[in-house]
DNA sequence: ATTAAATAATATGTATACAACTTGTATCCG
DNA sequence: CGGATACAAGTTGTATACATATTATTTAAT
């Protein structure tokens, strides 16, 4: 026991970093270092401060996140998994960037993989249970849709409810294995069921496109009820194009918008 | 520099095993200690000696595998994204088990996939090289496929130019997105799009099944050359339950065959 | 005898030291 | 002046020590 306490004298020397993880748990959580490290680099990625293309030094993110290389090893290991940063043959990371058209077929492998779900649904019935929650959940829409005009808490609520729409379709479809593919798929910003809805809110058409969305939906939502799965399927396909349509609009006359990750993708490509 | 060398005095107390994984290169590649692990760790899940449901503890596998616990780690981390091993909430990670639901849902993925990539290569149209290359592919397939009789160097034969065939179809869609999740599908070992065609080899009506699939392989690279999407998905997807149903067939006839991960399928589930 | 609590054993999570490799730079030779 | 080689700086890969959490076992009390 020659030498005394590496640690606990490393840690004073860090000690205001350590303060400062410690003092913001409402941003980072408490989970494990792993899973902190991994969120914080994903908002690092996703708000630009790691811009597309570059070389991420564990070094740097050891001295910006405080936490030393093993957990952040880790992190960029499953980030890696999740598509937001690519090997280099060499050894370490870069993060990756995004064409149009990566995003555009990410989009349409969504669609065509809650088609399946949906199919699946249709083919093997639904339990009554799940079929009122996904029924509530589009009364829920519709209730705050019967307004003329929508402010930004509506398009927010809009999105969540969203969300839960297309998490109860994994359910209905009762497949673990298609869930977590999706969930893969779906990890990619762009991906999300909602990505680009609230880059829309500020057209004039925004309401009319939730109008839409919600029709096919309800539409999906019969096709499960009634065993219809062709019908299912196609609705939900047809339904993902609403989002390429979005995001051609949004990659054209708003060039550069405050969603969360645009500076990944790289024009002209 | 008080404690001398840690490092070398441990090697020499384990240099037996230093020197038995120098001197296999052979088994293992030489590949980074991080990407033999997975791929020995891989070999023991899927041999059976690490049976399902079991927690793997990482010492048992640095005693085993004779490299430290940091590649072991990531290889545990990779192949549990890679859908062999599952997270255990309280720390550490078990080897999973499937269902034969869960293995039919994997193909029927599988078979959705490949047909949104059929379908994306017949609108887009495939460089006349690639359609040239698939259609030796399949040329290949037939010539031997002529013989009355096939003998088991004629199943692995099959087996590899179908993987050219499937893998040829990644390219021909030309998506680098779909084809990486493609990747993860087939990463399960029952989801391989020739998983179970070796399990049938003995089945007398074994050539009449490959005939069939062959003849599927040719009539979607036509409707692919004629730009017919649809068809192409349509035929690619049915192509898909050829597998569908010799899984039904390998587990009812041939209980417990030489495939590998069998034993990690749990029947009555 | 059975259950609960405490303790010991063992597991994973984290930090860091060390080694091997990659890359950029500077110097020397042609 | 250009190129190639050698050297140096920095980065990732690996091993291991240490801390903490979980699990198993044993003991005590009801």
């Amino acid at each position: 026991m020659v030498k005394a306490r590496p640690r606990s004298s490393i840690v004073a020397d860090r000690g205001g970093a350590s303060a400062t993880m410690a003092a913001q748990p409402a941003a980072t959580g408490l989970d494990s270092a792993q899973v902190r490290a991994q969120l914080q680099l994903r908002e690092l990625i996703l708000s630009g401060e790691l811009p597309g293309g570059i070389r991420i030094a564990e070094l740097a993110i050891v001295e910006r996140l405080g936490v030393s290389r093993t957990p952040i090893r880790a992190a960029l290991m499953r980030l890696e998994q999740e598509g937001l940063l690519e090997a280099i043959p060499s050894g370490g990371y870069a993060v990756k960037t995004f064409s149009e058209r990566d995003i555009s077929e990410s989009i349409e492998l969504r669609g065509t993989i809650e088609g399946l779900m949906a199919r699946l649904a249709a083919e093997r019935g639904v339990a009554p249970v799940v079929l009122g929650e996904a029924r509530h959940c589009l009364e829920e829409i519709d209730s705050f849709l019967a307004a003329a005009a929508l402010g930004d808490d509506a398009l927010s609520r809009y999105v969540a409810l969203n969300e839960k729409f297309h998490a109860l379709l994994g359910e209905m479809a009762g497949s673990a294995v298609i869930a977590r593919q999706l969930e893969r798929v779906t990890a990619l910003p762009f991906a999300s069921p909602s990505a680009f809805v609230i880059e829309q809110a500020n057209s004039p058409q925004a309401r009319d496109m939730l109008v839409v969305a919600q029709h096919q939906h309800w539409q999906v939502l019969d096709a499960i009820e009634q065993h219809q799965g062709a019908r299912a399927e196609g609705l939900m396909r047809e339904h993902s194009r609403l989002a390429q349509r979005n995001l051609r609009n949004a990659l054209r006359s708003h060039p550069a918008q405050s969603l969360a990750g645009v500076q990944l993708i790289r024009r002209r490509s």
